[in-house]
Parts: C-alpha cells; structure tokens; sequence
DNA sequence: CGCTTCTTTCAGAAATTTGTGAAGTTAAGG
DNA sequence: CCTTAACTTCACAAATTTCTGAAAGAAGCG
C-alpha cells in the first residue's frame, strides 16, 4: 500500500462517505419528489455522486444498504427510461451500471415516448368532442403547444451540445 | 325542449358524455403515467373536456363518480401547482374551478421550483465532493445543463406567444 | 461439465397512498 | 342571528406500491 497523499492541494484522495451519502440522499429526495421511485432514485444519485461513473451491483447495495433484489429492480427502471446503461465487467460475473453524463439529461428532454402518448390522446379528444366546440379549440391549442415545445427542444438541444462543447470540453 | 338537431354539419349541439368520459380516462391516465395523482388527473381531464372551461364542485364529483372530499383534495392539488384556479360563482355558495388554456401549460414549464431545487443539490453536491474531483466535474456539468435549459426556456415560451397570437387568435 | 459467484424472479410482508364517510367550518340569505 | 348549502378536514378502511428473503437462473472458471 502506497501512502496516502493528504495535502489540501491534492484532490480529494479519499471521500468522505458521509458527505457523499448526504448529496445522495438529498439529489434522490428531489428526483422522487419529481415523479420518480425511491430506489430508482437513490440508485441514481449514488451512481452521478461515484467518481468512476460506474458501480457494481454490490457497491449499490452496500452502499446504500438494500437487497440485491432492490437494486436489481431500480436498475431495470433506470436502464429502460435510458438513464443507465449496463456493462459486463471483463472477466467476471458482475455486472456494472454506468451513467454517461450527457446521455442521461438527453433521456429528460427525450419524454418523447410520454409526449407522443399525450398529443395521442389529445387528438382523439380533439376529433371526438369537434374540432369546432369550445373544448375541441381548447385541446386543439394544447396539442398545439406540445407540438410547438417538441420542435423547438431540438434547437435548444443543438445548441446545448455547441455550448458545452467549450465549457467542459472532454 | 327544442327540437334537436342532428345534421353532421351541425356542431355538436349535445355532447355525448360516453365520448367526453372515454376522453377524460383516457387523457388522465397519460398525466397519471407521468406522475401526477390519479384523482386530480382525472379533475384536470374533466375541465379541459369542458365547453366552459369551467366545472362546479359538485358537476365534477357528478361526473366522475367520486366524494366531494376526492374533488376537495384534487382541486387543491392543482390550484397550488397552477394548473386550475378557483372562483366563487357570484350570488352562491357554489365554488366554480377553471382551467385556463394558456395558464395551465405555462404551468407546466414553470417547474422553476422544482428545477431550483434539483440546482441546489447539485450546487451543494459539488461543493462537498469537490469541484476537481471526476464526480464534482459530473455534477457541475449537470448542473450547467440545467441552468441552461431554465435560460432557454424563457425565450421558447416567448417564440410559442407569439405562435399562438397568430395561430389561435382570441 | 460441475462449481461457484452473481443476478433475476417471485411471493408475500410492510409501508405508503388514496378515497370515503362523517363531523366541522364558513358564509349566503332569510 | 339562525338556517342551510357548500366546501374542507380528519380518521380510518381499502387498495396499491415497495422492498425483502428465498429460490431459481445465467455465466465464468477450473
């Protein structure tokens, strides 16, 4: 075991697990406060708060003090709204979930599915109320709107991707 | 009663309620879906299917089978996320709640306390783990990801005011 | 091939959320 | 003021969701 390298000027050799939990606990409570599910949540956090970008199935659970089967559980959820993605380690049987930091707020504008479904619906109340009744004009605008915000996230998310490119560059 | 008028070039003179309720499920489940509570889904569904705009207390446990306590707690649910206001109906004790086409979206975007708070995890998160750390640089990017958004979402709403002047004129 | 390590699935216990009836509160209208 | 219509609050029952332990299922490694 080499020594440890304690000075101020070296960054944070070891992380102090309380501090790291604290950031946790609170960025999951807002993620669930948000729609989202507990563990799912809290997997997350722990996963954005990791400085690999990764952890192992165990790390997860140890860490955050759940089953297996908990984890497993957020994991899937997280894999499928695209928040994670899972690797196998080389050589072994573990597996590893990683957030990749711009994948994963492209998956929060990329409701996409969600949208699609509401202007679904808003369509069909649109034709079966009368495109030319007060309520029919009132979800017609709605759908509008949506319409309107799906395009214009696609500019906004060029240009996301032009503006980062200088701020933190890779 | 007047006689009714069934030409199918006349607009929708009776609303047919099998149609509206189908509508109003249907709708309330995508809201549901995307994290909203059931009952106040299916509130809000209810007064966008409105010619008015406008339902009374009763008109809306009517409509969806539910117990005035359900109405009671579903409307105060939206009026403090802005998606419905309350007004008194003049000369009764009636209470009359309205969903106002444009307010409820600009609702929608206006998620700023939500998006404010998720900021300060990612504030304090940064700070505690440290700013030159991999997992501090992750959490700076996120956090810069969403102040960017919140920038961008201003003149988005503008661009879709003016949109909606010329293509929904009052 | 079988052993071992890790992950997933499943059934059920525990906790949380949701909706109701009933009592309580407010205010209109006599 | 008193009555009464309407909304709200509260305690509880019901339904749903969430997490766990246990068993089953893959996949590396000898």
């Amino acid at each position: 075991m080499p020594d440890r390298v304690r000075g101020m000027t070296e960054p944070s050799a070891e992380r102090d697990p309380e501090s790291v939990s604290r950031f946790v606990e609170h960025f999951a409570a807002q993620l669930t406060e948000a729609g989202m599910p507990r563990m799912p949540s809290r997997v997350f956090g722990a996963l954005l708060a990791s400085d690999a970008g990764t952890l192992t199935s165990a790390e997860l659970g140890d860490q955050l003090k759940i089953s297996p089967a908990a984890v497993s559980g957020a994991v899937r959820y997280l894999a499928q709204v695209h928040m994670v993605s899972r690797e196998r380690e080389p050589g072994s049987r573990r597996e590893r979930y990683r957030v990749h930091s711009d994948q994963w707020y492209e998956a929060l504008t990329n409701r996409e599915a969600i949208i699609k479904r509401w202007e679904d619906a808003l369509r069909e109340g649109v034709t079966s109320l009368g495109a030319d009744t007060p309520a029919g004009r009132r979800l017609a605008e709605t759908l509008g709107f949506f319409e309107f915000i799906e395009e214009e996230l696609v500019g906004v998310m060029e240009r996301w991707r032009v503006h980062r490119e200088q701020k933190y560059p890779r």
